[in-house]
DNA sequence: AGTCAGGCAACGC
DNA sequence: GCGTTGCCTGAC
């Protein structure tokens, strides 16, 4: 692959292939350049390694063999304009939060390491859960070279499940490790059916099947739905956002209610809301 | 040294 | 239903 053209990918609208890389959705991207042309590289399901990079003009580059994977990755096919056009007319919040940060996009990742990856996030900082990330990798996933380099994908939950709890655990899993292990090893045999949930078309339930899960909250379920199912009327709720709402809308009710609140509020695409909203939130709060 | 961080489940009322 | 509490770990 290494040898293998880099072409343009076309987009429409704004992208910001930094700031998508820096909202909370990605964890194991690391900087790669290919020539003079530097960029993020990083494996997308059990793939090999694939190669990201935007110039300072815009425009976005990957393998020539690779571009339809990344581009779909990285929502370069979304139509940002009709997204917007079905957000609340009159939020200078959510305005506000766009002009901050138009470029950034909601991923599709893998569902499998998207649900993994946020079952092992619970009360963890950014940081730490690209350390974790990127150890169960190493430990557990398929190896694969792109120059001098070596990238791992994410370990498949048959690799997960065969590792075992106590192994997990010392991946500074914590008492994340039973959950990881407990979904891993539900997929595994077939008990939960993550590509039928990935496929369900209704929200609610698709994250019912989801909250089965041990570790599988309702925050948990609605970033792997919202990030890795394309359903973007999921609307995560973590510190960040509450911190927003209660502030900026003045809204005091937790949990549920402010599920509902927000989802009738920014209505069928709120999960994209959401994303401007959270990276103005840490940004600004 | 204690506190806290990008939640969840179990329990009490 | 609603509010508390314990939980692994590392960063500050």
């Amino acid at each position: 692959m290494a040898d293998d053209s880099l072409v343009v990918l076309p987009y429409e609208g704004s992208f910001s292939l930094r700031e998508t890389l820096k909202s909370g959705q990605l964890f194991h991207w690391e900087k790669f350049s290919i020539g003079e042309l530097d960029g993020f590289a990083g494996c997308i399901g059990d793939a090999s390694p694939s190669f990201i990079a935007q110039r300072d003009s815009g425009e976005v580059l990957s393998f020539s063999s690779d571009r339809e994977r990344v581009a779909r990755y990285f929502g370069l096919d979304h139509r940002i304009g009709e997204i917007h056009a079905t957000f609340p007319t009159h939020d200078p919040v959510l305005t506000a939060a766009i002009a901050y940060c138009p470029g950034i996009r909601i991923a599709r990742q893998p569902t499998w390491e998207c649900l993994a990856t946020f079952i092992t996030s619970s009360l963890k900082q950014v940081t730490h859960i690209r350390a974790i990330s990127m150890t169960l990798r190493q430990r557990y996933g398929v190896a694969h070279r792109l120059g001098d380099h070596t990238f791992y994908a994410y370990p498949d939950p048959a690799a997960l499940a065969a590792a075992g709890e106590e192994a997990l655990r010392h991946c500074s899993l914590g008492y994340r490790a039973k959950s990881l292990h407990l979904a891993a090893s539900a997929i595994a045999s077939g008990a939960i059916d993550l590509d039928a949930i990935e496929h369900e078309p209704s929200l609610a339930l698709a994250r019912e099947r989801l909250m089965q899960l041990h570790g599988v909250g309702e925050k948990i379920a609605n970033c792997a739905l919202l990030f890795s199912a394309g359903q973007w009327g999921a609307f995560p709720i973590d510190v960040w956002i509450e911190r927003i709402l209660r502030e900026h809308y003045r809204k005091r009710v937790k949990g549920a209610r402010l599920q509902q609140w927000a989802v009738k509020h920014f209505g069928p695409n709120a999960g994209y809301a959401q994303q401007y909203l959270f990276h103005f939130a840490r940004k600004t709060l």
